[in-house]
DNA sequence: GCCGTTTTCGGCCCGACTGTTTTCAGTCG
């Protein structure tokens, strides 16, 4: 078998468990393998022989297993049993509206029904109705069901799905209480084939706009009202759902209801990973269940959404920070060699550096005092630093660091001397890279990087973060003796480890350092006095 | 059944609407 053939075993596989009543994340995790595999770039075959079926996301021991046997023979003794199992009928009763595999499982438990026909009849009877979770309503929509999918089709080519939704999208346009309004869904991801058509709109008068949108003349009937919500079915059978939303949830909304679901469900799982929580109201700063307005993440148009990851976060450690009492923060994000860590390309990097300008005129604006520094973490590569000159003079504050050191004492010690040397760096960052109790120091004459820190006015970070510690305490007293000023960091990754500052604080003094040795000690303005100074130092090159 | 940069067990996206219920399950998107 290739990989469509396989991957449509699988789904059904997911379908049949459905019915059987199995765990639903067991159900999904089959339906989730299936759509992996369309997926691929490569044969399957390929995959199998190579022994990397394992490593794809989504696929464990026991989907590995089923996969190869269906690859290598064809065939897989499961599967056959479970379709054996359930009556092809049941499957079918899938397609209509309104049911879904519980109720099917529960009629056909119940009353023993296998196929369409047989709900028909049962319903005709009134059998359906006397059921435990079923009703007269119920029984009446499984019945008009049945009938909507004889008289129409269930799909629709989207040019006949774009006739009939764009008369009806210019008159909700036109509607005096509508502020935006779009389609949604696979109308507006112009699938070929579509099911039904999507509607968002927002507005102050959520009901005035269902009221509207449901006494369309395409309307034929109406199978769903609610105050935010409504299904209706249009000329020609063809579904329409609208929604109604606020305009600030307009963008989250656009996205969440055009999808598609796999699309939305990368996208929910991308912003937990990120410590965020996405749904149709909003991105917010919390995995908690929340649409508190001051957790979100605010976006005016659905493209901020992908993008709005800077802004958001820059405001949110500023508000942070100054909370926390600090009179300035600096941003030093990683620079692009770092890619494992995201690290910025100079288009971003100078992205950002408009941003800082906008949130501190916005922290001037409302007389706060408080400021965000520009600033970059630069990777010392093996022959330059991975930012041109150009744009480190656009930056308050650049930190440079190695963080692939080669073996070589004498070269990791000429790179990070080198990097002292560039009149645009202000500080060296955390001079071994030493992980304590995980990794070992590069190998780095650290009296000659000291030495020559000293020799062009270049200050030095004590590292807070717990694992790092880095200058090491013992030399820092070397480092005063020479007049080379330390730079307590917390390399905060995210807001909570400003909490290191503290411990740096502390392996300060355990190397006998004094607040005068200190430069984030100063208040902004003479930092900034300080910070200017670098590039004129005398012994700079 | 899958997965893990706080987890090898306990989670797994999540909210609206409907109909059947007296507080929630099922379906849908």
């Amino acid at each position: 078998m290739d990989k469509e053939q396989v991957a449509a075993v699988l789904a059904e596989i997911g379908t049949l468990l459905e019915l059987k009543g199995e765990n639903p994340f067991k159900t999904r995790a089959y339906v989730n393998a299936a759509r992996t595999l369309e997926g691929l770039s490569e044969p399957l075959e390929k995959i199998i022989a190579e022994e990397r079926l394992g490593e794809i996301k989504g696929i464990g021991d026991a989907l590995q297993k089923k996969i190869t046997d269906l690859v290598t023979t064809g065939k897989l003794a499961y599967y056959d049993e479970l379709k054996a199992s359930i009556p092809a009928g049941m499957v079918a009763m899938l397609q209509i509206p309104s049911l879904g595999p519980k109720k099917i499982k529960a009629l056909h438990d119940k009353l023993q029904i296998e196929s369409i026909e047989q709900l028909e009849q049962a319903c005709k009877e009134g059998r359906v109705a006397t059921l435990d979770g079923f009703g007269e309503k119920t029984q009446t929509k499984l019945l008009e069901g049945i009938q909507f999918r004889r008289t129409y089709a269930s799909r629709h080519h989207l040019s006949d799905a774009l006739v009939v939704a764009e008369p009806v999208l210019e008159s909700l346009r036109g509607h005096p209480d509508v502020i935006r309004c779009s389609t949604a869904g696979s109308v507006r991801r112009f699938k070929e084939v579509i099911g039904d058509i999507d509607f968002l709109a927002s507005s102050k008068k959520p009901a005035a706009v269902i009221e509207f949108f449901t006494s369309q003349p395409g309307v034929l009937s109406v199978s769903a009202k609610g105050e935010t919500k409504a299904s209706v079915v249009l000329t020609g059978g063809i579904q329409a759902d609208l929604r109604v939303v606020s305009d600030a949830e307009f963008p989250f909304a656009l996205a969440y209801f055009t999808g598609s679901k796999e699309h939305n469900i990368a996208m929910r799982q991308r912003a937990i990973q990120r410590g965020l929580r996405l749904n149709e109201y909003g991105l917010f700063k919390s995995t908690e269940e929340t649409r508190d307005p001051k957790l979100l993440v605010e976006c005016r148009s659905e493209e901020e959404i992908f993008w709005s990851d800077g802004r958001g976060t820059l405001e949110e450690i500023a508000a942070h920070m100054h909370e926390l009492g600090c009179d300035y923060w600096a941003i030093t994000d990683h620079s692009k060699a770092s890619f494992q860590a995201n690290g910025l390309d100079a288009a971003r990097l100078r992205e950002q550096i408009k941003e800082v300008k906008r949130i501190n005129e916005q922290f001037a604006e409302e007389g706060s005092d408080f400021r965000l520094l520009s600033g970059t973490e630069v990777d010392i590569l093996k022959e330059r630093l991975d930012f041109d000159d150009d744009l480190l003079a656009e930056l308050d504050v650049v930190v440079a660091s190695l963080h692939v050191a080669g073996s070589d004492e004498a070269d990791n010690t000429k790179r990070l001397i080198a990097a002292a040397e560039n009149p645009h760096v202000h500080m060296l960052g955390h001079l071994t890279g030493r992980l304590l109790l995980e990794r070992e120091a590069y190998k780095v004459n650290q009296q000659a990087v000291i030495d020559a820190c000293a020799e062009t006015g270049t200050w030095i970070e004590l590292n807070a973060n717990p694992y790092r510690f880095d200058l090491d305490w013992r030399l820092w007293p070397y480092a005063k003796s020479k007049g080379v000023k330390c730079v307590i960091n917390c390399d905060a990754h995210r807001n909570e480890h400003a909490g290191f500052l503290r411990l740096g604080a502390g392996i300060a003094r355990k190397g006998w350092l004094t607040k005068a040795d200190v430069v984030n000690t100063l208040p902004l303005p003479a930092l900034l006095k300080e910070l200017g100074k670098k590039n004129r130092h005398p012994k700079r090159k």
